[in-house]
DNA sequence: TATGAATGAGACTTCATTCAT
DNA sequence: TATGAATGAAGTCTCATTCAT
């Protein structure tokens, strides 16, 4: 629709009008994201999100229909970033492992900043409790799996109870998030992987994970 | 609950003023409290903990100079029960010990249901956010304190990260209970209670703790 | 609940508060109906009409609900207004009679002026269209019920289309108010009246019914 | 419409320029009556009108300055089809001729369907109620001038109240239209003009016209 | 003191109109 | 010229807070 036939040496990096629009709702969406996490889900306004992305209130509404659809938007973009990877308890040293998984999925979550917004929302948005739910419940059944393989292969302790220890560790690396916050360390991460280690290794076992992979 | 169907005969109101307006005091806060939970405390207006405290708009301002301040008299008359009991890990079954300190705790935090409001609140109020940091900071210090005289008694597993493991009961503690909501039982607290001392003590010294205490 | 025992002498005329109220939602009825009429109801604003009744916006939605609603209380008021009598075609100078019916009426419907401003609603409100619609069936059937009789009497023409003849009445008694407008004289109202009684009566009967009359 | 499939040979363009846009032109015109009719004039925006009309919103602007505008030139287009044509009382069965000419006018309204916005537009526009008040007045004087001429050859009541019988016409000829909407049928058309007849008519004289304009 | 009506600032949203491409 | 994204003024409505009774 719109001639460019004449962009002879690229001079000015002019967009198509898609792409512009896109950057336009990516900065609207960082712009929510940000003032989100700085100031509440409550507390900010449309017209904010619009003057701190550059443009007029009018067309906030032209991308989003409203703010809560702009955070599911977000959410939608980045949920997958919610979820850690799974972790393969049977390769590799498993403390540093899970430190390191620990640590890059925390990373993540802070990069996003998101879940802070999240609890204050789950009261007014039944739809988003509900993504929110399962989001969990995957991670919950990626933890089982994992556990549920190396519980096969007979490595941990032998009574372990799956269920419980799988949401204890997706709580704790939830938490272990949310608390330690911007100052977290390395050797943070370490120490939680070896709390999470413990709970499910026995110790002769460990060591022996440990040995082997230390080769 | 305030009969008064007998003031006939001039007397003075049974309840002198103060009283009448500390009981007033407290419906709104009960009232707030509930709506509270029930909606949030966004969604909650001055208005409808008025009304459902059975008194006028006004009088709610008489009593509380807004919302906020009235959420912190209740924080203020409750923080203490945020705080668990200090465990005591070296007497009686670890386990049984646990899962009913565990329990009782969820159950009162439970019973006052603040605890799922405060998320939301952070963000806008510093003040709080302080107020709940201390809150946790006791709380990972009493837990602590249980822990280090365990392990000076040698009970615990000797590379114990005493802080880390304090910070995980307190999270799990935390969790356990916003997680496991309404539908808890017996057995939840008991597995959790099994997590936690798994953490803690190593197999042998909890065989002996509990064969002890079975006697 | 408001003390009053103390009103010695009636000095001041303390409106009980359900009177003020009454007074106020009065006056935004009246706010509403005379810029309804002014300016029509699309270009009129609930800001205006509050202001217009000397009260701050919020106190408009504390009476209606909105405009719209506004309009509708405007209309039960009055619709009753908008029937016409009966007419008694058998008694008295039917044009005489007639003319004076059509006066009043058109005088009532002037001083509400509200059927100005019906006509662009219909399109939106489907609901106002219905409650009209019924009117309009109720003053048509009042009409055809006074054509009945007379023509039972054999005092109109043999051959008169009832229902049409109702029906030509009700259109030229609305429209007449209408477009006669402000500047309707008596003289207006009695030839239409003779238009609408040479619909009905044959020459000799309506001769006969004045001379009657006339004594 | 615009068939276009052969500009294969770099000829000019079928349509001249201007031939074009006076099709942009008529397609926002028919748009706009359209929408104007289903939605009511101020439920309809320029968007709308636009987007029906397979063009951008900004060339909407081009072609009017506003919505308003649009009106107004949709009115003068159409204005004359809504003068009815001027009846000659004194040549064939009037019952007949009157029936025919109602039906055609008001299928000519029905059709154009703009009558139903004007209602709404009164209030806010003045000069566009200056123009339909002139239209009216053009419509009554070509009753008038046809009436005039029946009484001048005696063929109407002697004591006929020209102007008030001519405004009477109008009347019932503008509101047949709109009441009897979508579902009219020749009986009603018929009915109607006989009440006409009666009104202007002595029944002895109509009975010769018909007599006459049998044969 | 208690009441609850009144206030008005401000959030949300729409849409006529402009303007860069 | 045509486009349609962008603008921002203006209307709707809510609610924290005040204040006359």
């Amino acid at each position: 629709m719109t001639e460019r036939e004449d962009l002879l040496v690229g001079e000015y990096p002019i967009l198509p009008k898609q792409e512009r629009a896109q950057q336009k709702r990516n900065a609207l969406l960082e712009s929510g994201r940000i003032l989100f996490i700085e100031k509440g889900y409550e507390q900010t306004t449309a017209k904010e999100i619009a003057a701190r992305a550059g443009v007029a209130t009018g067309t906030f509404y032209r991308y989003f229909s409203d703010k809560r659809q702009l955070l599911m938007s977000l959410l939608e973009d980045k949920i997958d970033e919610l979820l850690p990877p799974e972790p393969n308890w049977t390769t590799g040293n498993p403390e540093l492992l899970l430190a390191s998984l620990l640590e890059s999925h925390m990373k993540r979550l802070n990069g996003m900043g998101l879940h802070r917004v999240l609890p204050e929302l789950l009261h007014k948005d039944s739809e988003l409790a509900e993504v929110l739910k399962e989001a969990r419940k995957k991670i919950h059944s990626r933890i089982l799996t994992g556990l549920k393989r190396a519980y096969d292969l007979g490595l941990t302790w032998k009574d372990l109870d799956l269920e419980k220890v799988a949401w204890s560790i997706m709580v704790l690396a939830e938490s272990g998030n949310t608390e330690m916050g911007e100052h977290c360390k390395k050797e943070d991460f370490f120490g939680l992987a070896k709390v999470i280690c413990r709970i499910v290794f026995p110790p002769d076992v460990l060591k022996k994970l440990l040995i082997e992979n230390e080769e």
